[in-house]
DNA sequence: CAACATTGGTTTGCAACGCAAACTGATTAT
DNA sequence: ATAATCAGTTTGCGTTGCAAACCAATGTTG
């Protein structure tokens, strides 16, 4: 009834770390969004979402396919099969976690 | 409607660490605990849960307290007034943001 | 056309972080 | 005495995330 504090402890930093649970949760609503549409969103800096979105790709989570529209670059970004699982699973968790110390007695507990 | 994600994005780090965030929500649900019983919930080694909880008294989310109980040095720990606020706010944001983005279109969005 | 700005990113450098392992200092066995 | 355990703290170091610098291509202006 209670390694849900281990379980809070020890979740999957590569997708609890802000910037990059925004941006899949954002993929999650979405299918797929552009760089600059990702940023404007999270308001993160080109630099900094450039190297979230290269740790996400790095990881399997998300696809990233860069191509022409006309003239001007663009980089799309949408997640992978994984990712997608990924993203739910961590919002399960978070959601147990919370609901779960909710209705908890420290004095089950040794 | 969404600048959702920028808070996402940008959610207290010192909070959202995983390991803190578990001592943070177990103290939310038990007004005190010891050092000991702490390790043993969330599975942190001593020196870990150590430097966290350095990190949230320095930043004045918790209250330490060192007593001797009988011949034995304990650690009582919880939450200050500011830490109960701190960690409900921050539950609610991960509540809105996943229940905001699950209904959530990016076409409303440049 | 030369110069400059803008768009759409990537790379680099560094401070801060989390973790494991080593250490400390008191207490209780042997 | 000496060893082992308890209750933590400190140290060392690999890894992060971030800001700032950089880059290549396209647009724009005089």
């Amino acid at each position: 009834m209670t390694d849900l504090f281990e379980e809070i402890a020890s979740l999957d930093k590569l997708i609890h770390e802000p910037a990059r649970l925004a941006i899949l949760t954002a993929l999650s609503a979405c299918e797929s969004a552009d760089f600059l549409f990702l940023g404007r969103l999270t308001g993160l800096s080109k630099g900094n979402l450039s190297s979230h979105l290269a740790k996400l790709e790095e990881a399997k989570l998300v696809n990233i396919e860069k191509q022409f529209i006309g003239k001007k670059p663009n980089t799309l970004v949408s997640l992978t099969e994984n990712g997608r699982t990924a993203i739910e699973h961590h919002w399960q968790q978070l959601n147990n976690l919370r609901n779960g110390a909710q209705s908890w007695q420290p004095q089950d507990e040794a």
